[in-house]
DNA sequence: ACCTGGTACCGTGCCATGCATGGTACCCGC
DNA sequence: GCGGGTACCATGCATGGCACGGTACCAGGT
């Protein structure tokens, strides 16, 4: 099946790395526009395709966060459907995203004069 | 000492998640600007404090670029101290790099649209 | 000669996080 | 009642940063 070396997917590789830390953050992000469900977070996130993620990691982030207090949660019927549990952030989740629109400039930046050209 | 409840360090932590897969590809644009040495790594990144690391860091990470064959060493001699192995980008490495580069902005701006302020 | 400190190298083990996989429950139309 | 769509969730693995500990070479003081 073309062992392919070695070379073929480093790029995408290198997205899902890229996500690490980050995607918690967009969900805070996301979430100060107002409450979300889960598979509601999954199509925004989705429609910019280096964010596409999966249930397997959105549920278990979502669970972190609430353990954590950073978002609570309430139940919400569907009008046609299973019941939904809608996100919202708590003032703990906002000071969280807070700490990390404070950091992520300096970051980016560095990544930037680090990997750009010269 | 202050238990400090459980929200400290929560933006060292944030930082420490941010740089996974990124590093890896700051230490390959560093090296595109010449070969260079473990130690002086640290200090260039550590010119950046976001992205300050360490030893325990660099060298696992250095030597995963070698075994993956986007780097090649070579041994030189310092003017005062132990020998220093000298880094540089292999044209696999430079490969790589540039993918990272082509999906790093998409990536940026999606951080920055889903964190920023609207 | 010895010892202390600085420079430089390196690996092991832990922890956090994304993701594949698999499973449950509710609603609707047939 | 039963099949499909929607929505929820947890377990297990792989990846990668980092604390920690260790080795070796050189220079200078005693």
């Amino acid at each position: 099946m073309v062992p392919a070396a070695a070379s073929d997917s480093d790029a995408g590789k290198a997205e899902s790395q890229l996500r690490k830390g980050v995607l918690e953050y967009c969900v805070l992000g996301l979430l100060r526009d107002g409450a979300r469900y889960g598979v509601e977070l999954l199509e925004v996130l989705g429609a910019v395709s280096v964010m596409t993620t999966s249930q397997g990691t959105i549920y278990p982030l979502l669970a972190r966060l609430r353990r954590d207090g950073l978002v609570e949660t309430a139940w919400q019927e569907s009008p046609s459907g299973p019941p939904r549990r809608y996100y919202s952030l708590t003032p703990r989740g906002e000071a969280a995203l807070a700490e990390f629109t404070a950091v992520w400039p300096h970051f980016r930046d560095a990544v930037d004069r680090f990997t750009g050209e010269r």
